[in-house]
DNA sequence: GTTCGACCGGAACATACGTACGGAGCGACG
DNA sequence: CGTCGCTCCGTACGTATGTTCCGGTCGAAC
């Protein structure tokens, strides 16, 4: 199913998303390539197809610049990026991490956000907040996080945790002080918690927070 | 310099942001010249001329699909609109709600925004906030609070509140009581404030909270 | 009336741009 | 060796699309 891209189309996937960050619309046949050096506008067509087929991008017959990145974290245009919106955080579950087969299935929310929000990283997906468990976060029913994949977290990382012991996801400041793990509440006013470091498994670093008030 | 808009000049520049919303690219001469019913590309052409020389569009010579809409709340591409950001939110001092002149400015600094946080809204503008003083609203240092300017609120509204006696702005839920202002906090485990309703203006609707982790 | 400017209409022109066609190099395979 | 698939190239064709030219209507000003 996926097929390994060759270096040419790579090339071509990048440039188009370059090409999206620097204008406000996408580039054409001859911009493509021009900028990936190409010597006929033949190969890019050639290569374009390839990349449909393979389900990078889409196109729309005879229409100029409809040129259309798909994927996760894509980008759609100048600074905005597609991420998926995966159901919802809610006190006593894990949080269903997405796949990319789960990515893939059509009928995932998504929602289109600025590239600053990502800025360079992988991956990234959004979860809606449900309840108050996370007003020590500065977090409240309603929001959006926005999570980076990891396992791993240095100090200082806010990250999504799952609690074994107590069933449940925080959000907090993780710190690994010999052997357990402090979780610092972003509410300088409030106190943190502390766990054995294996009763603690790190979902995901939160990068962002949204919240659209009414 | 802000000379009136034609009926039609008005339409194009309302197509042109429609087909921006709905697809990934901007319309060609032809596409506005379909969508307004327009007789001729001549017509269209010159009247995109004039709302060039206006300040509402930017177009490339001989480039395809190369308009560019400008202004507050303008609308770049699908789902996004430029907002101004304006300086920053300090205990103190009322903020510094955007006029027209400001944000004509060149060097103000703009940020692109997904239309789903500020739908429908006009001349939403942004404030980014330094300290902790808006803690127990659950914003804290570093966050941009979008705000919608108005000088009256209802009930339930989250707003930014200029209170006299203290000399600073506070974000708050906003509620009348017979003759005095109720402000309560958005975290629930705070206790409210009251205030005469002759201390309080209120200087803008809080639409919405973005906070970029590291 | 005449003049002028703002706006529209139809058609043509020139370039931009997507697409098709024939062919060539090259490695895999029998 | 032949031939098949994949990739590339050069070129050309046809449509898409920005632009120009010339004429026309209408209302305000004189």
């Amino acid at each position: 199913m996926a097929k390994p891209l060759s270096d040419r189309q790579e090339r071509i996937l990048e440039f188009i998303g370059e090409f999206l960050d620097e204008n406000h619309y996408p580039p054409t046949v001859r911009d493509i390539q021009t900028g990936c050096e190409i010597s006929s506008t033949s190969v890019v067509d050639y290569n374009l197809r390839i990349l449909q087929r393979e389900g990078h991008l889409r196109r729309q017959n005879e229409v100029s610049r409809s040129i259309e990145l798909l994927g996760s974290g894509r980008r759609t245009m100048a600074n905005v990026v597609t991420v998926p919106i995966v159901s919802s955080i809610a006190a006593g579950e894990p949080l269903p991490v997405p796949t990319q087969d789960s990515w893939d299935n059509e009928n995932t929310e998504t929602m289109e956000l600025p590239t600053f929000l990502t800025k360079g990283r992988e991956n990234v997906f959004g979860v809606r907040v449900r309840g108050q468990s996370m007003i020590d976060a500065l977090i409240t029913d309603g929001d959006l996080v926005l999570l980076e994949p990891t396992e791993s977290a240095s100090d200082g990382d806010m990250v999504a945790a799952w609690l074994r012991d107590h069933q449940e996801v925080t959000l907090k400041r993780f710190f690994l002080e010999n052997g357990r793990v402090r979780l610092q509440p972003a509410n300088p006013a409030m106190d943190p918690i502390y766990v054995p470091a294996d009763k603690v498994s790190v979902q995901g670093r939160v990068v962002g927070v949204i919240r659209s008030v009414n």
